[in-house]
DNA sequence: AACTCGCAAGATAGCGCTATCCTAGGCGCA
DNA sequence: TGCGCCTAGGATAGCGCTATCTTGCGAGTT
């Protein structure tokens, strides 16, 4: 009579029945299905065979725990109300997914602290990889990244900085680009409206400015910045306001979509002609901005492909391949359509 | 000289430095810091002391491995474009990371084998929670989810069945009472447009026919169930196809707002007068229907409040505590402006 | 022929926790 | 007094993998 202390039954399929069925040692197997070049192509061929007939499937977390590294990648946005992260979400996701990675989302809330807090909490989960969202934030978050030694993507903005890797476009250019724009369409009187007061939006109001100042019509009293959450409602709000304190404005670029639609919805209310008395452009071509009355212009940023693009030179860093460029900017179009 | 074969230094403060500091044993340590009740609750205040001073941070890998179940959820929703779902997402997640579980997102495109596949990927994780969307899916997947014996906390719908649970409302009925509303005003010929056609938009048709039968004035020829995605565009669609094939309608009730706020557009594009000519009802108050012109009458779905009575539901069936209820009905709310 | 290499495969020892069993001491009860 | 029986805390043994070291063997070197 042994004093029977029986195993912790799982009833799972671990790594050493496969090494059983197929005649070879447990740490063979897991060389094998990870791909590593040091295991004939024949026991390959026969481990796999054995790993699909006994529908193997790898623990993640005994690899975590051995290997110190998880299968997640942790993604850090700013918002998930606004439909520009979803779609960079969701294409990240995609890309990641088929290999075996797992995505954990963040949500900082624009908010510098919030997103230290958030890396904090997930560098617990040694991930894999990690995506975030632009270059603005704390010191500290900085060297965390840094001597975690994760390799980490950021997103919608691009550096030439070394070491740090980056998909997006310039903003600035973007915001250069649909201020040109309107000139181009014969107007003067160019205002912009932004809420939310992100980087990013500083970045589009600099293009502005930029962009103002070459044609040498630029006044500082037709910026309206609010600090405000960006929504449809707010951008109603904010075109009555721009409209009776500068009757004479012909032309309002808004930060994004969303305060753009509402802008044009106020158009409607008020009986604003627009782009007859007032050209309304946009930023980010969500959503219904195609539907509007008149339908919007604005400037399509492709978050699908930095989506993609930044899942694939995640993987690629966390596989130790070399990377054909650090940094990718996959541009932006503008979107003319009859607002303007 | 012994053979030196080093540690693995993983510069990571564990339970046993913990342990040491405090002086006690690991399991001690391991025990307190998860607030069994078998510790006193001297030495528990001595170990939090320690784990604080040291910063300890337990290894998500390795108690998962050692307990076999992770901190992680698995959220499972149809689509990541719909805000409906972001809402409810966020909700939960808000209510799930103070209580230490990460949420783990699966998108499954209203495809019940998507939620097969994706289900299949999580329970490799040995997720702690599941939360999955509406009661239509695959007999394999909801034998997984019983086999599984992972608490599960079903959303969107309710029911009585046994042992399950759920947090929602009846689509039915609020697809009966918008219907009432717009019979209220007077409406004969109240039409009802649908897209994406899955059981919740179905069941919302159920209670638009009811209603009518009911008044004795249901026309099954004023449906138009189109299964394409919802989206804006295709609701300006459907609205002139509707009123094209039947000019006499006097009320369109839209499965879902985006394809109501399409409609309202198309109105305007098209000189309809709303409600002169055409009363417009939507569903689920989605992000600018109350900035619509005129503003969209509509159901507000109470998302965020499901997504935290379901994490709170979730929260403590995995801490097997006692439930008051298995299944929680957080009603609707009949939203009336302008578009009636 | 003796000797280094290089490489495929295996043996061993953990990764950092928790499940499970074990023990010592305290209590109630006859 | 002696027998259970509970409770607090500890000892032990893994959870299912992978890092690291070790071994065996054939090819290349001198």
């Amino acid at each position: 009579m042994t004093p029977t202390r029986r195993p912790r039954a799982t009833g799972r399929v671990t790594l050493g029945d496969v090494a059983a069925a197929a005649g070879v040692s447990p740490i063979t197997v897991s060389r094998a299905l990870r791909g590593e070049r040091s295991v004939a192509a024949e026991l390959v061929e026969r481990v796999r065979a054995a790993a699909l007939q006994l529908g193997y499937v790898p623990d993640p977390a005994a690899r975590a725990l051995a290997s110190s590294r998880s299968s997640h990648v942790a993604v850090l946005i700013p918002l998930l109300t606004n439909t520009l992260f979803v779609d960079l979400l969701e294409a990240v996701h995609r890309t990641l997914m088929p290999a075996g990675y797992q995505t954990l989302i963040g949500v900082t809330h624009y908010d510098p602290l919030e997103e230290e807090q958030l890396l904090n909490s997930y560098m617990a989960h040694r991930p894999a990889g990690l995506i975030v969202t632009g270059f603005d934030r704390t010191e500290a978050s900085r060297r965390l990244i840094a001597a975690s030694q994760v390799p980490c993507v950021h997103v919608m903005e691009t550096t030439r900085a070394e070491g740090v890797h980056s998909v997006g476009f310039s903003q600035t250019d973007a915001g250069h680009a649909i201020t040109a724009h309107l000139l181009a369409r014969g107007r003067k009187r160019i205002a912009f409206v932004a809420a939310q007061l992100d980087p990013r939006v500083m970045q589009r109001a600099e293009g502005y400015r930029r962009c103002l100042r070459e044609a040498g019509c630029y006044d500082p009293k037709l910026e309206l910045l609010n600090p405000e959450r960006s929504s449809l409602a707010l951008g109603s709000q904010l075109f009555e306001q721009m409209l009776k304190a500068h009757p004479e404005v012909d032309a309002i670029f808004f930060c994004n979509d969303d305060l753009a639609q509402g802008g044009l919805l106020a158009a409607l209310r008020l009986g604003v002609p627009v782009p007859g008395q007032v050209a309304v452009a946009g930023f980010n071509d969500l959503n219904g901005s195609d539907q509007m009355l008149p339908p919007l212009t604005t400037v399509h940023t492709p978050r699908t492909e930095i989506g993609e693009e930044a899942a694939r030179m995640l993987l690629s860093l966390m596989r130790r391949e070399p990377l054909a460029q650090t940094s990718v900017d996959v541009g932006y179009e503008l979107i003319v359509r009859g607002s303007t």
